[in-house]
DNA sequence: ATTAGGG
DNA sequence: CCCTAAT
């Protein structure tokens, strides 16, 4: 009943504000949605970024005693490469965040050319969280595989990778991204609690939707077996390095990662008619 | 189903 | 933030 008045952190308002010049004003789905910056809206609605830019444009408008003067204000429809005339080049990265590849270290195909200008700090966040989206490795990535991602698609500065060890060990203690052995893993936010229970969302492409009828089995079975597997890489990092804490979260996400390939693996099998036993 | 505006 | 009207 009560209203906690969720406050907005300067990480949702840049994003918020790299989305509206990404993506042009209005297009608040779209910004949601973006996987550069669901990370820092997914807890907000359409409805909530509409509201915060208004009250966003009208502070920074006329009084903005402490307030940057950035001047987003001007509707901001010139120079956008998205807003121009009626088409929607939506771009880049589908729709769909799920890319169930073995190498999914393949540059996409980014139509739009980012320009970093370079003297954006906050905006790094939005790259790593790009980085770990695209790369969706279920072991999480490290260092080197996030800085290389980067690398390709902005331009960055030589002392970029300290700067990225910074920036993750930062993400890592707000909670954002959390850090097994070397590799770093987007970590989930309150999505328990109260509402949106478990946005589970398992995608798999219809490549060709004719073996539905065992997927329910397969699934069932799929279960298991991730299980076990999930269980084994748990200790076998447990026994690695005696880890600290959020061990708990760690393994649900592995487990979700480990069932989804899993399924998605035995399911391409059964499609090309190959009997497979989990053992 | 999304967006814009008023409360 | 919530609610409501208009695309």
């Amino acid at each position: 009943m009560g209203n906690p008045k969720q406050k907005w952190t300067s990480e949702e308002e840049e994003a918020l504000r790299a989305g509206v010049l990404k993506h042009g004003t209005g297009k608040w789905k779209n910004i949601q949605k973006d996987p550069e910056f669901n990370h820092f809206l997914f807890t907000r609605s359409n409805i909530d970024l509409k509201d915060k830019w208004r009250n966003m444009s009208v502070s920074a408008s006329g009084q903005g005693p402490r307030e940057k003067s950035r001047t987003p204000k001007t509707k901001a429809n010139t120079d956008a490469p998205s807003a121009g005339t009626v088409s929607n080049p939506q771009n880049s990265s589908s729709a769909a965040p799920v890319t169930v590849d073995a190498s999914a270290d393949a540059i996409m195909d980014d139509a739009s050319k980012n320009i970093l200008d370079g003297k954006s700090a906050p905006r790094y966040n939005a790259m790593i969280f790009e980085a770990l989206s695209s790369l969706k490795e279920p072991n999480g990535s490290d260092t080197s595989t996030i800085v290389n991602f980067i690398e390709q698609r902005y331009e960055v500065p030589q002392n970029f990778r300290r700067l990225l060890s910074s920036r993750l060990r930062r993400l890592v203690a707000q909670d954002k991204l959390e850090k097994v052995q070397n590799c770093y893993k987007i970590k989930r936010d309150p999505s328990f609690g109260t509402k949106t229970p478990t946005p589970k969302q398992k995608d798999i492409r219809p490549r060709q939707s004719q073996s539905t009828d065992y997927v329910a089995s397969i699934e069932e079975a799929a279960v298991a077996a991730a299980y076990k597997v999930a269980e084994a890489e748990n200790k076998s990092f447990v026994a690695a390095e005696a880890v600290k804490e959020a061990e708990r979260v760690a393994k649900m996400a592995e487990e979700s990662e480990a069932m989804l390939q899993f399924t998605l693996e035995i399911l391409e099998k059964c499609s090309r008619g190959e009997v497979v036993y989990i053992a």
